[in-house]
Formats: C-alpha cells, structure tokens, sequence
DNA sequence: GTCTATATTCGGATAGAC
DNA sequence: GTCTATCCGAATATAGAC
C-alpha cells in the first residue's frame, strides 16, 4: 500500500509539473501556438510520454485549464469565509486575484470561437461543472450588489459576469506589462478603476458642488 | 490608357473581394485558424492565384488591417468635420462604430503577443504608420476629455488609449451575441455603459443625497 | 512509463503549363 | 494571372524496444 501511494505521489508530482508547463505555455502563447514539444521539452521527458499521462492535446489544455479554475475556487471559499465583506468588496477582490495571475503569466487566455479546444472544453464535464460553479458563486455576489445599487442595477447579471470573465485575460494589461513604465502595483490600480468606474471615473470626485 | 486602366479597375476589384473574404475570416476565426485554402474557396480562385497578389499569409493580414485602419481614418475624418461635438461624445462615438463593426462580423482580433503576424504587422509601415495616426487622433481627444474632467484625469492617457483599443475586439460583445437574448442596441448599450462608467454605474444616478 | 524513431495529416508556398 | 499538381516543413499522434 505504502509504495503504491508512494508512486501514486510520483505520478501526481510528475503531472502537476506538466499542467504547471502547460499552464505558463497557454498564458504566453495560447492554445494553438503551443506545440506538444515544447510542453515536452519544457517538462524535460519525451513527448510520447506525455501521451502516456494525456490522451490528446486538448486534455492537455482541458486539465490545466481545470486546475485553474480549482485555484480560483479554493480563493473563492477564502473570501466567502469572511462574513464582513460586502459583495462589490468580494468583486474587487476577484478581479484583482484574477489580474495578479495574469501578471505571473500563468492565466491562459479565453481559446478563440472557433478553436478544437473549445469544443473539447464545452464537451468536458469536469470543466464545465468548475466553470458553472465559478459563474454562480459571482452571481450570488453580483445580484446582491445589485439589489444594494452597489453595482448597476439597469445592467444584466449577465453583463456583469461576462465583463469580469473578461477583465481575467484583458489585453490591456499584457500592453501596460510590455510597455514597462508603470508597477504592477499602478496597472492593477488602473484597471480596477476602469473595469467598476468606467474611464469617465465615476463616485470617487464627489462633484464639487 | 483606358484599356489599362479597365484591368487596373479590375485588379483592384478582385483584390477587395480577397481583402473582404480575409477580413471576414480573421474576424470569425482569427489569424492562426484561418487558412489561405479557405480564403481562396471564399474568393472562388485558386490559392496559386491568391500568391500573386500576396507573397505571404501574413501580408494578406495586414492588408485586411490596413483596410480597416483605412476605414476607421475615414470615420475619424468625418467626426472632426463637426466642430460642435465635445471630445467625450467623440470617443464615445468611436467605440460605438467599433462595436457596430464587431457585430457585422468585420473586426479582425488582436493577434497574440507571439503570432508571426504581430511580428509582421509591427515591420509593416503602412500598416504601423495608419496605427500611429489613429492613436494620435483619438490622443488628441482623450487629453481634451481628461483637460476638462469629463474622463478621469487620474487615468493615464496610455491606459485610456488601450482600453479603447481593446473594447474594439472584446469578448464580452461576442459573448452576448452568441447568447441571442438581447438586440444589438441593447448590447452596445450596455458595454458603452461598462466602458465609460463602468460596473457600479457612474453619474447617471445623482446620489440620493 | 520512458525513450527513439516514424507515421500521418495539414497547411503554407511554389512549379510549370496555358 | 489563372489554373492543376506538387513540394516541404511542422506538428499531432503512435509504434515498438527497453
């Protein structure tokens, strides 16, 4: 039992460092400008044993791109333990998690419509259950924040949802990071500011009536 | 003369209906998906034929974007034409042409950072020169609209620019679409919403105090 | 379950006739 | 300048030895 268990370590260990090379890879480069070599090569074994952990190149993507979204939800079971936080402060909270990813390099970017990976995505239930998980978690989040005007209320749920989705691969930060002149610190405080109070800037100048 | 010039007509024709068909694809399937067998299909040539107009999948690219970027200048023209209109309802204007231009299906997607045809793009003059004039334009406008407080001045005018950029080819607009339950009014207004006012709905309510 | 070597498919690009 | 036919490299996936 005990080296059963000990292999069963191995095989994790030796996957996770897969998934972790594929992760950083889909952030860089995306799905389809990722090769199979290059994940082989980044792990440092053979790409035919690679085929001996995943079956295809898409499971490939499919079981990093779950562990993703099983980060996001261990974060998300954080912030639902504290009881004192209002649902905008928890949104806040999201979207700066999902922006300081996306500065580490490993949030991989949304795969393009038409992409054989996002055929393999909607078909796995694994995925898909995690995706819905995520989804109605905010949504909880987000109609109460509506209900307390704290997020507009005239914009669908679904809006909403959808927009912080995509704040989580925004080119803009990638742009900001490229240029090279502000800390992270400043985009992530930029880019909070115009993912809830817009580029007009909303309540913070309170009018100098 | 007017012999060559009929063919010149006629080459010039035929090259826009190429440009049309790669603008298409790169807008439904993006760079990297999109094969040149496919354009020639849409076109109704052979790909043969298609190598004697462009040397390269990439340049046939970058002359659908420099399409568009010709596009976006003429609009930009006829904006300025109006002395009467402040700089925030220009941009304004601008991002809602963008999205009008997203739903017909014609706005090609940012390449990837590590595309070869970002690469090629960022070498090509015509195509690097009618970007830098674009940005210059909507600049000029940006530091009006932050002179005067209509947009936050405490955003940088880089982060401004970007962030324009960047809801020409959002997600979330393709999202909705696909999603089929609002019009394309009702989408435009919603993310024009979360574009200048953001999530939490900037001052359109006049705080009930 | 890891390796080396290879099969296979696909897509960008070209040759050469007309 | 258009076509048919072809080349060639790259990348996914597999065979088969150890």
């Amino acid at each position: 039992m005990a080296r059963l268990s000990f292999r069963e370590q191995m095989l994790r260990a030796r996957e996770d460092a897969i998934l972790a090379a594929v992760n950083r890879l889909l952030a860089e480069k995306g799905f389809d400008l990722m090769t199979v070599d290059e994940v082989a090569a980044e792990v440092g074994i053979a790409k035919a044993s690679l085929y001996k952990h995943f079956t295809s190149k898409e499971e490939l993507a499919a079981a990093a791109m779950i562990r993703v979204l099983d980060r996001a939800l261990a974060f998300l079971d954080e912030r639902q333990a504290r009881a004192d936080v209002g649902p905008l402060e928890q949104l806040q909270a999201v979207v700066r998690w999902t922006m300081e990813v996306q500065l580490a390099g490993e949030m991989p970017s949304l795969p393009a419509q038409n992409s054989s990976l996002r055929q393999a995505l909607l078909a796995n239930r694994d995925y898909m259950d995690r995706l819905v998980e995520v989804s109605e978690r905010l949504g909880r989040w987000i109609a109460e924040a509506q209900a307390s005007g704290l997020i507009d209320p005239a914009l669908p749920a679904e809006v909403v949802l959808y927009t912080l989705f995509a704040r989580a691969c925004d080119p803009v930060l990638s742009l900001l990071k490229a240029g090279g002149q502000y800390s992270d610190d400043e985009i992530i405080r930029h880019l909070l500011a115009t993912c809830f109070h817009g580029l007009c800037g909303g309540p913070r100048k309170p009018a100098a009536a």
